[in-house]
DNA sequence: CCGGAAGCCGTTTTT
DNA sequence: CGGCTTCCGG
């Protein structure tokens, strides 16, 4: 069972506390036996102690005061965290329900607890105050809510939901919304909250910068609106604690003694809001140590843009005076070629604390970092494939390996090349499980029924399905509801009893207010997942789906049903939907062998034996707009964002770089990343010509771009690299070699249509059998990706086939349908 | 209410 | 160029 909040008492969460708080074993009382144990434990090392490091093992055992652990990639950081954390509890020095452990995602969260289970035991049942910045907050808020202006039911709204209600706002304002688009408010306020702005503090620049100086009224109005609905958006959760410690002293004293040890995670990446929070949580009366543990790595910073601020751990010696700091430096993960490579790069940053990744891993066989040079993106995609192939040949595991981009159009590159090869692949990242439409009619279902204020959900599922509660009905009832200043649920409830409806909508409201009036009656007696099935059953909900036709509507039921099966795992409805709003995570197919492709950003914290790493160019990597927008911190952004890429490499890393990609549809020229530049030669070679250069036939552009510019001074002038270039040769054609099954495995893509987002796990192709195609010579077919064309010929299951656009290409049968 | 057509934009993403 | 959204018309 996942624990709700509500279901831990506030101070006496442990049975052997009786309300008060231990008293702290580091001074054992003068009874002999604890004098005994004493000096038992004195003598002994503990098992969880022996095998860290001198500095892992200072970092664990620093206890008293504040710490920062410098923690490179691969240096054991998760290990230090874990451990420290069993060291407090065996040590007796606090209860799990005395720590405050912070991640900022939920699977960084979900790591720790189930690391510091295997440490400790299943002695610990969690910590309940282990999770997320945001999921930290829900519970403080749920707890606290009516001292800011909440009640303790509120709704998380998410960014979908955020940009309705600003488009209202706007709207009601009289203000143009295609002008001043709310999407682009609500990044503005989001920018605000993360640095901590109420409406009274933003900069009069700001506020002057949207619909004609109307920015500040705007935030004032979302923020009332956001109180009559009795719901946060996600900057509130941060925003909230807030307020609430500053305006009540009592209530964070409160927590100032129970939090005995607090421990941030990826401290790099913290915000100006969340240093707020933890400043104040941290900030105790003169003479108590702060034991505050903050880990993380400048080196490692890529969320600038959205509003981390590096800036906290450059200063944290300054924040918190006499704080120890432990840097860890050895690194377990990679070959030395690795981390020279990676070092070396990362050195041309001027804003970093300074730290040099070392390892005693001395292995003459280890690879040095390869950089290779492709035609085109086409033929960038091709050669990875062809080294997978290969890498697969000498048997390394698919999951192995990945391919990290920068931009996720990149990706489609390789999925297509994955597609013609057979080779399993998994994409990790965009819009998840929640955000799909059926996961969230549902979810406003179940918001409503629990929180009636909730007019956002209210207006979703209104008419979903088809009730005949058109837009006018909608907007007499919201204007109602507005003049009445009442929820549109009860708006509803209300206005049936008038004859300012249609006979027709005022019947469907009705029944629409009656469903609800009921579903609420039930929801304290009627087990949630039983409650949530009858919502969806007597709305009409799961027959809407069922009598769609479209391919899509099992896919959704299916859906649904994983919906309901997840709520299993909680206790209650309000604590499923804590979860939906604040979890976004969709399960991986961890049995699937598959590449990884994702982005540089989502491969932070990850690691592979092999790691890709394409598009190495001026203008993509580093990103132009990142350039533009950022000057030189923009670009050390993107620097730091290849260390991590180069650094998520255990054994193997291969860059690449092309001479010319297609970028918003027409083709440019493009210069090798100045980062390629920035590579030290001792752990980095340049790959000889391996096997085809081809253009497929586009002889024409065999002067590259390369071959004008002004002679490289590293190794891209040598004679191997230039015979790279001189050596493009004709299209050499897919080289099929035999191959079992194949799967494309979505991880967290919703919504299908003509481009696929689903998780399809194991699928398409099964094999290379013989058995006989079901297909003939000259059937016209069609491919999701090459569109319709004709069969030219078939072996086995694989067919050749004439695309009318995208020419001849040879395809497993699996991936095309008959016409 | 659905579907075609026109227009817009074009890093990175969590909660 | 092409994908996605939005808008208007049937």
């Amino acid at each position: 069972m996942i624990s709700g909040y509500d279901d831990i008492p506030f101070f006496d969460e442990d049975p052997q506390l009786s309300g008060k708080p231990p008293a702290p074993k580091e001074k054992p009382a003068g009874g002999i036996a604890a004098r005994a144990m004493a000096a038992r434990d004195a003598h002994r090392t503990p098992d969880y102690l022996s095998g860290l490091n001198p500095e892992q093992r200072e970092a664990v055992e620093t206890l008293d005061g504040p710490l920062l652990v410098l923690a490179g990639a691969g240096t054991g950081k998760t290990r230090v965290l874990t451990t420290r954390i069993a060291h407090i509890l065996a040590t007796g020095r606090a209860y799990p329900s005395q720590m405050l452990a912070v991640t900022f995602t939920n699977k960084a969260a979900r790591e720790m607890k189930e690391r510091i289970g295997l440490l400790v035991g299943g002695a610990v049942e969690g910590m309940p105050w282990l999770g997320t910045f945001h999921s930290i907050g829900v519970k403080l808020l749920r707890r606290h809510a009516e001292l800011v202006g909440l009640r303790s039911d509120f709704s998380i709204l998410d960014t979908d939901d955020v940009v309705r209600l600003i488009k209202q706002i706007i709207q009601a304002e009289g203000i143009d919304d295609k002008r001043w688009p709310a999407k682009q408010f609500a990044g503005m306020i989001d920018g605000w909250k993360n640095k901590g702005l109420d409406p009274a503090q933003i900069p009069e620049g700001d506020a002057r910068a949207f619909a004609n100086g109307k920015g500040r009224e705007l935030y004032i109005a979302y923020q009332n609106r956001l109180k009559t609905l009795n719901a946060c958006d996600f900057g509130d959760l941060l925003l909230h604690p807030i307020r609430l410690f500053r305006a009540n002293p009592d209530v964070l004293a409160e927590y100032h003694q129970k939090f005995r040890y607090i421990l941030v995670d990826e401290y790099q990446d913290t915000n100006t809001a969340q240093y707020m929070w933890l400043r104040l949580l941290a900030q105790r009366q003169k003479g108590t140590p702060q034991n505050v543990c903050c880990v993380g790595d400048d080196d490692q910073s890529i969320y600038g843009w959205r509003g981390a601020e590096v800036d906290n751990i450059l200063r944290f010696e300054k924040d918190f005076p006499g704080a120890r700091v432990v840097k860890l430096e050895r690194n377990y993960r990679s070959t030395a070629h690795i981390l020279g490579a990676a070092g070396h790069l990362i050195a041309h940053n001027e804003d970093r604390l300074g730290k040099t990744l070392f390892t005693d891993r001395k292995d003459p066989d280890d690879d040095k970092v390869v950089v290779h040079a492709a035609w085109d993106s086409e033929e960038e995609a091709r050669a990875v494939g062809e080294e997978i192939e290969q890498l697969q040949r000498q048997k390394h595991k698919l999951n192995d390996m990945a391919i990290l981009v920068r931009a996720s159009f990149q990706m489609r590159e390789f999925e297509d090349r994955f597609v013609t090869l057979g080779i399993n692949y998994r994409v990790i990242g965009g819009p998840r499980f929640y955000e799909r439409l059926e996961i969230r009619d549902a979810m406003a279902y179940f918001r409503l029924v629990s929180q009636p204020a909730d007019d956002l959900a209210f207006e979703r599922i209104v008419n979903t399905p088809k009730r005949g509660l058109g837009d006018t009905t909608i907007r007499n009832l919201h204007d109602y509801a507005r003049a009445r200043d009442i929820p549109m649920l009860a708006a509803a409830s209300d206005i049936i009893e008038t004859d300012e409806l249609k006979p027709k909508a005022r019947k469907a409201l009705f029944d629409v207010v009656t469903d609800f009036r009921r579903w609420q009656s039930l929801l304290e007696t009627m087990p949630h997942t039983d409650l949530a099935e009858q919502i969806l059953d007597e709305s009409g909900y799961t027959a809407m789906w069922q009598a769609d036709k479209s391919a899509e509507g099992p896919g959704r039921l299916d859906n649904l049903k994983e919906l309901i099966r997840s709520m299993e795992a909680f206790e209650s409805m309000r604590g499923f939907l804590d979860h939906v709003s604040l979890v976004m995570d969709a399960e991986q197919n961890a049995e699937l062998d598959a590449v990884s492709i994702m982005t540089l950003h989502s491969a932070k914290g990850l690691e592979f034996e092999t790691v890709f790493l394409p598009g190495w160019e001026e203008g993509l990597f580093p990103h132009q707009r990142a350039l533009d927008e950022g000057g030189r911190s923009g670009l050390e952004e993107e620097r730091r964002l290849a260390y991590v890429g180069i650094t998520r490499a255990k054994r193997r890393c291969h860059i690449w770089f092309v001479s010319n990609r297609r970028i918003h549809g027409l083709w440019q020229s493009t210069l090798p990343s100045r980062f390629l530049d920035e590579l030290p030669e001792a752990h980095v070679e340049v790959a000889e010509v391996e096997q085809s250069y081809g253009g497929y036939g586009r002889g024409g552009y065999g002067q590259s771009r390369f071959d004008k510019q002004e002679p490289f001074q590293n190794a891209y002038s040598t004679p191997g690299w230039r015979r790279a270039q001189a050596n493009r040769t004709e299209a050499t054609r897919d080289n099929w070699g035999s191959r079992s099954g194949h799967a494309v495995e979505r991880v967290g893509y919703g919504e299908s249509g003509p481009r696929s987002r689903m998780i399809e796990g194991e699928l398409v192709a099964k094999s290379t059998t013989s058995e006989p195609s079901k297909f003939a010579v000259g059937d016209r077919v069609f491919h999701l990706k090459f569109g319709n064309g004709n069969v030219a010929a078939i072996e086995g299951n694989k067919l050749t086939i004439d695309f009318d656009r995208a020419g001849q290409k040879r395809v497993l049968d699996g991936f095309v349908e008959r016409k």
